[in-house]
RNA sequence: GCAGCUGUAGCUCAGUUGGUUAGAGCGCCGGUCUGUGGAACCGGAGGUCGGUGGUUCGAGCCCACCCAGCUGUACCA
């Protein structure tokens, strides 16, 4: 008989996923108690909602398709309804509120932290389940609302460890760009697509630069420019004026030009008070919001919807300068656009400004870590009338893989248990005995369930799971009723010169013998010697 | 979706102008060593060479198509 090999299934994960082990989802549970330590901070309460909600209740164009899987994940209900994975903690959000109007008392402020599923194409620091961390106010029409959401931004980005300067919270507002386009006759309906061309060009400054987002508003742009190869993308048909009017408005301060405020009669005092000011001229200027805020009004102050929206920033700039945050954390910054579709008003992008390098020595673009904004219009969907809305959406998954390509998640060493290992398989009963005394005084314990008859194998199980210590009991330690620990770190190091098999077996290193009663004493003297936390002191 | 690159052992990769039975390092398992982790030495398991078809006396290598992965780009409500 021929045998068969049975065709083996290959163990495989979808792209896109990740399975994550102890030391990841100890640091990211540490992330977690930051964040949401920062959010109650502010007044923000707990909630949460499911991960599968209807289709319809996420975005207004799925129903109607066939197989609604453009970005989301969809299936269908028994009674044929489509349900869909979230994709935002937002949407969902927004639903609850709805759907709990009456009992909830506005200005409703709450955080809820959770997994996210997207069906598209990953990539570094972008994946298909990634988790988010979400803080929003409804019912509050106020900018304070706006202003607030950023400050919370910067101070959780520094709770988590990130210095200040290596991250910056970038303000914008729709309206400003609403009046911008409506200026060059981009406004209304019938131009929306445009629109949205232009709003994407803008939207790659960082990536393609003032040339690239000067093709993009005009014919398109290749992939690689030089060679006119790779990919074509159309461009949004714009004539030179009109590309000039928008490019001015996005160079404003991400790129070439930066307004600078000018305080001639402050720069003394500034000085005075250790500030750094620039000299230009016979004037003294240094870069601000205000100078930022100062520059739109003059230059977009006199289209309506802009100038509602510039002075809409220039409160927050002013009250976030109030509560002492200045430019280096967050920053009116007119070159960010973000989510598109659902934003009415202010819009935040939170973002890493130091560099990360693959371990190739490339650098990485992780992308923004966070974002958020104005959202007046989702709640609304489910009611007749609008609700205010804002929000802030922490990317937990991308910050965790910025911060560890950075070596900045600490990679604490997770200790394992302490390991009972098995001399005699007839006293079972009386090691599972240690191991509950051990146990009961809230020392992590077990038994060594694997094929005892090798002593060895056991010490190096213990050692794989990076376990402190071991405990060992043979006939001769039974009959006096006494256990050997060996301090299997300590070992390590003290055997380190021993090169010699038989000498290395015979030192029996950071070995020692003590009382069956003392057991508990003398391993919490080890793990306490080397820092391992046992009982309470555990988190 | 589009473009480029890459598919050989669990991992990282060799593999001559096409030539018998496809290799190495690491890892894994076992032994030296059934009362002691590491090192060392010895041994072992593990491959449809991504798939299908073609050219050839002969294909891991050449050709076509397909699949998968990576990178970029596009999309991302």
């Amino acid at each position: 008989m021929a045998k068969d090999k049975p065709t083996k299934l290959k163990a495989r994960l979808p792209r896109g996923l990740a399975d994550r082990g102890p030391a990841e989802l100890a640091g990211t549970r540490a992330m977690l108690d930051t964040i949401r330590r920062v959010y109650e901070l502010y007044g923000f309460e707990a909630l949460e909602t499911p991960f599968i909600e209807y289709t319809d209740a996420l975005g207004k164009f799925l129903p109607d398709q066939d197989r609604p899987n453009e970005g989301v994940f969809s299936f269908q209900d028994d009674d044929d309804q489509w349900l869909s994975l979230r994709y935002d903690l937002t949407a969902p959000l927004a639903r609850h509120v709805a759907e709990n109007f009456q009992d909830i008392a506005k200005p409703f402020r709450s955080y809820r932290q959770g997994w996210v599923f997207r069906n598209e194409k990953p990539g570094p620091g972008r994946f298909r389940q990634f988790m988010q961390f979400d803080a929003d106010t409804v019912g509050a029409p106020t900018v304070a609302a706006d202003a607030e959401i950023c400050m919370m931004a910067a101070d959780t980005l520094e709770a988590l460890g990130i210095a200040r300067g290596d991250y910056v919270i970038k303000v914008n507002n729709r309206k400003v760009l609403d009046g911008v386009l409506e200026a060059i006759g981009l406004g209304g309906d019938d131009n929306a697509g445009r629109r949205l061309t232009v709003l994407r060009a803008i939207d790659k400054f960082d990536k393609v630069g003032i040339e690239g987002v000067r093709d993009l508003l005009g014919e398109g742009r290749w992939e690689n420019p030089a060679a006119k190869s790779g990919d074509f993308t159309k461009g949004a048909g714009l004539d030179e004026y009109e590309i000039d009017t928008v490019i001015s408005f996005v160079t404003l301060q991400s790129g070439d030009v930066t307004p600078l405020e000018d305080i001639t009669g402050l720069a003394a005092g500034a000085r005075a008070n250790g500030h750094e000011v620039n000299n230009y001229g016979s004037g003294q200027f240094v870069e601000s919001n205000k100078g930022v805020v100062n520059h739109l009004r003059a230059m977009f102050g006199n289209y309506a919807t802009s100038a509602e929206g510039i002075e809409e920033l220039a409160e927050i700039a002013d009250l976030a300068e109030a509560a002492g945050y200045s430019r280096d954390r967050i920053r009116i910054d007119p070159s960010v656009v973000r989510g598109l579709e659902y934003y009415t008003g202010p819009v935040f992008e939170a973002e890493l400004t130091f560099e990360v390098k693959d371990e190739k020595g490339r650098p990485v673009r992780f992308g923004s870590v966070g974002g958020g904004g104005r959202y007046d219009g989702l709640v609304g969907r489910f009611r007749g009338e609008a609700v205010p809305a804002t929000g802030f959406s922490i990317g937990v998954s991308r910050l965790a893989a910025a911060l560890s390509a950075l070596g900045k998640l600490k990679a604490a060493t997770e200790y394992g248990p302490v390991v009972v290992v098995v001399m005699d398989r007839d006293q079972t009963g009386h090691y599972m005995g240690l191991v509950k005394t051990l146990r009961e005084a809230g020392i992590r314990a077990e038994m060594y369930l694997g094929n005892p008859k090798n002593l060895g194998n056991q010490f190096k199980y213990a050692d794989r799971r990076n376990s402190p210590c071991v405990v060992i009991q043979g006939s001769d330690e039974r009959a006096a009723g006494t256990v050997q620990i060996k301090d299997l770190i300590e070992g390590a190091k003290a055997a380190a010169a021993i090169t010699d098999n038989a000498e290395w077996r015979e030192s029996r290193p950071a070995q020692f013998e003590c009382s069956e009663a003392e057991l508990v004493e003398k391993v919490k003297e080890v793990l306490g010697h080397h820092g391992v936390p046992y009982g309470a002191a555990r988190g």
